[in-house]
DNA sequence: TATTGTTATACTCTATAACTATA
DNA sequence: TATAGTTATAGAGTATAACAATA
């Protein structure tokens, strides 16, 4: 009978990213589900939670470009779910206000998001979430710093 | 001085996909600058370390479909990392087999993936790393259990 | 000139539906 | 008919470069 021997380096990247597809194709189906997408989603929260001055600061708060940014928001008002308006303090600046049928969409989204939290966490406890949570965080910060 | 209350639900998923994001993007440069990507990686991996009986195994190792699958590997055959030719034992089954440049891929991606994975557990116990995949796993596994 | 945002364009990954070849 | 794979087509998300508007 043979031993195996243990890698000498676990892959964690191939766990993480593993796990990470999973959980966001799942998370794309309950958001999809709901009327939304994981760009919307991530807009929203940040209209909802940050006081985000200009559109640059909201698409370095979802992590995506500018140019890509616009393109979410012109769907995102196309479908009635945000308005830009010239600030009237400096017109280069254009403010993203939601709608309604954006505060709607928000909340349906939310609840679609805590329902599937709620379903990964099963069988975790809370300072096992908290553990995962920290260590997520250091994985992170090791790679956010990189040469570029 | 008022004590902000901890929300009753962690969105651990929120922290998962931004750190996935994070993750995902450091690595897809550190396969690029190797000269590959991650489809193209996992591919290669599950090509030199399962045996896969036709493309129809190999795409759902990989995570995709089989006309996905048969888009990566048009162009890893153009590029010469891997041929493909009939089984002659059932002529509907198309065995891919890696080319010597496929090989030798496989094997600069594998260096950059260990680079990275190295970078990104910097200051990880052993421990901790093996915490870390074993909470993931169970997140999954919950995620993975969908209705659909 | 510098800043803010948009437009034009294109690339990657993915998918579904219809098709071919083989059994 | 059923299975293995390909082709055709499309859609979502992202990006860069060039541009317009404003300061």
């Amino acid at each position: 009978m043979f031993r195996v021997p243990a890698p000498a380096i676990a892959p964690i990247g191939v766990v993480l990213s593993r796990t990470a597809k999973t959980a966001s194709r799942a998370f794309d189906q309950a958001l999809a589900a709901a009327g939304g997408s994981q760009p919307v989603w991530q807009i929203l929260i940040s209209l909802k939670t940050s006081p985000v001055a200009n559109q640059r600061e909201l698409a370095d708060a979802v992590g995506i470009q500018g140019a890509t940014l616009t393109h979410h928001l012109n769907g995102m008002e196309t479908a009635g779910l945000v308005t830009r308006r010239r600030d009237p303090e400096n017109r280069r600046v254009h403010l993203v206000e939601l709608t309604e049928d954006g505060e709607a969409l928000f909340h349906r989204l939310a609840s679609a998001a805590i329902t599937h939290d709620k379903r990964m966490r099963k069988g975790l406890s809370e300072s096992e979430i908290a553990t995962l949570a920290e260590l997520l965080h250091r994985l992170a910060t090791n790679v956010a710093n990189e040469g570029g």
